[in-house]
RNA sequence: GGCUGCGUGGCAGAGUGGUUAUGCAGCGGACUGCAACUCCGUUAACGCCGGUUCGAUUCCGACCGCAGCCUCCA
């Protein structure tokens, strides 16, 4: 029985879906203005994980996932740059799909834009108006009026007057409330506009979502994600929004996951410190960042560092190292009534607790490295099975150990020297001429190879 | 200031009212020509102070420290 920590009521609840066998998914995506971090990482890989595991226990998810691609920081960034919005925004999708498919998260269902949404968005905000929970101001705004939604605040556990305490917004005297915010905006000459009954503007950031996840999935749907930073405002805002328009709950869990930190401190934008996805995948192998993100739960903050970095790949090379020599059996399956498959089973149904995940996962690498040495056929090909299929549920092993161990064919003139080494090495040991073998491997070592013999055989990695 | 959450061995990171995950590192051993890989064994921890309890790292309270949100942010 899957648990979700559910953020509305601040524990684990069971997961029943709306729709018997089937879960919609929205997850708040990127701003594309720019390359995505590690924190950016984190919430794809995070999510992917979600939907693997639920589609893994049979469910039929519709993973949604939308882009905003018009907003302040979007112009601006076009404005520095000379170039269209639309050339900006175009190019970043690639780049964010680009470091999303090297990360191993799988394209969700549909990608809306915001700038695609514009009739969903302009009806929702007119909903709003008539419904008395929203108001146009002088200045061509159109804000919602905090102060008609009885439960705003039940997301993030505040309320109004709390709000208003720790008020340090500055004076928006187009408002009623300070506390108030922005549905449409009102186009300055020069911005990018969509025509709409209050003139021409744009939409705030919180409406694409409420309408472009009510056009995807309904007015109600199972989980809603993304990181913590968007509780509030942005999630709260959200729900006020949706379930003023469409008298319903629009969502039944929700679901954020943690900051990645530098030095204990929030990686973000604003404070500089961040590492794009990019600059991590020219050192490391991408499984290796995907592995590093799910050994802490999801929930936890995950400090970055390249030594825990280094670890990852330590762990994930001991995988791979014991896969290589085995043949893969496809009809085992995670899910089986054995000790491990339930123990991995009752990780991840325990609100995805990857980090338990792997250390079973560990168990069964070593449950099959015995086997081997005992040469016992059926158990090392259930093991490997076992392995492997829960390593799919987290979205690891998605290469052979061939390549993810002695890297592409793309070294290839290192290849051939590699081997004519490891010939003359063999040759060497075959006579006992000890000093010319260590001699050869010292070579290869200055090459970052490492060589293995085993079982009569010798094979070799990079480090 | 208000509101959330966290504080576990050298590092990372799970978990539990009593039998001390897991990975890396360390130590001892097996294997090996020597290594590497692998296996076996092993050291070491629960911020501080009270309370509840036969017993608390785990529950409750105070304290200290840290992070996040309250402003764009995954």
């Amino acid at each position: 029985m899957l648990k979700i920590y559910n953020t509305l009521t601040r524990q684990k609840d069971e997961f029943k879906p709306l729709q018997e066998g089937k879960v919609k998914l929205y997850v708040c995506g990127m701003t594309v203005y720019d390359f995505c971090h590690v924190g950016h990482a984190r919430v794809m890989v995070v999510f992917d994980v979600v939907a693997r595991y639920l589609r893994a226990c049979g469910y039929d998810v519709t993973y949604i996932r939308n882009i905003t691609d018009i907003d302040d920081k979007i112009i601006a960034r076009a404005n520095e740059n000379g170039e269209s919005i639309s050339s900006l925004t175009e190019r970043f999708i690639k780049e964010m799909h680009h470091d999303a498919d090297a990360l191993g998260a799988l394209r969700p269902d549909q990608e809306p834009k915001a700038t695609e949404s514009m009739a969903e968005i302009i009806a929702m905000i007119e909903t709003l108006i008539k419904k008395g929970f929203a108001y146009s101001a002088d200045n061509g705004d159109v804000y919602y009026d905090v102060s008609k939604f009885d439960s705003y605040g039940k997301l993030s556990g505040r309320n109004i007057d709390e709000l208003r305490a720790g008020e340090r917004v500055a004076v928006n005297t187009a408002k009623d409330d300070p506390l108030d915010f922005v549905l449409w905006k009102a186009a300055k000459p020069e911005e990018p506009a969509w025509q709409s009954p209050w003139g021409r503007g744009r939409p705030g950031w919180h409406i694409e979502c409420s309408a472009m996840s009510a056009t995807c999935l309904g007015e109600h749907f199972d989980i809603h994600g993304g990181g913590q930073d968007l509780q509030f405002p942005h999630h709260e805002n959200e729900i006020a929004q949706s379930e003023g328009a469409h008298g319903c709950q629009s969502v039944n869990y929700w679901m954020h996951n943690g900051f990645v930190r530098i030095d204990d401190e929030k990686m973000s934008k604003s404070l500089g410190n961040f590492f794009t996805v990019r600059e991590v995948l020219a050192k490391y192998d991408p499984e290796v960042v995907r592995y590093f993100i799910l050994t802490s739960q999801y929930r936890s903050p995950l400090n970055y560092s390249e030594e825990q970095l280094d670890q990852a790949k330590n762990a994930l090379t001991r995988f791979y190292n014991t896969l290589r020599s085995v043949e893969l059996i496809d009809d085992v399956v995670w899910r089986d009534d054995t000790e491990f498959g339930t123990r991995f089973a009752a990780a991840m149904d325990d609100d995805f607790n990857t980090a338990l995940a792997l250390s079973v996962m560990t168990d069964v690498r070593q449950a099959l490295n015995k086997a081997q040495e005992q040469n016992n056929d059926q158990q090392i090909g259930y093991f490997a099975g076992l392995l492997n299929s829960c390593g799919q549920v987290l979205g690891l092993f998605q290469q052979s150990a061939e390549t993810f161990l002695t890297g592409d064919a793309e070294n290839d003139e290192d290849a051939e020297k590699i081997e004519a080494l490891i010939v003359a090495r063999k040759q060497a040991r075959e006579d006992k001429d000890w000093a010319k073998a260590d001699q050869v491997r010292d070579e290869l070592t200055a090459m970052g190879i490492i060589v293995e013999d085993t079982a009569g055989k010798t094979s070799w990695r990079r480090v």
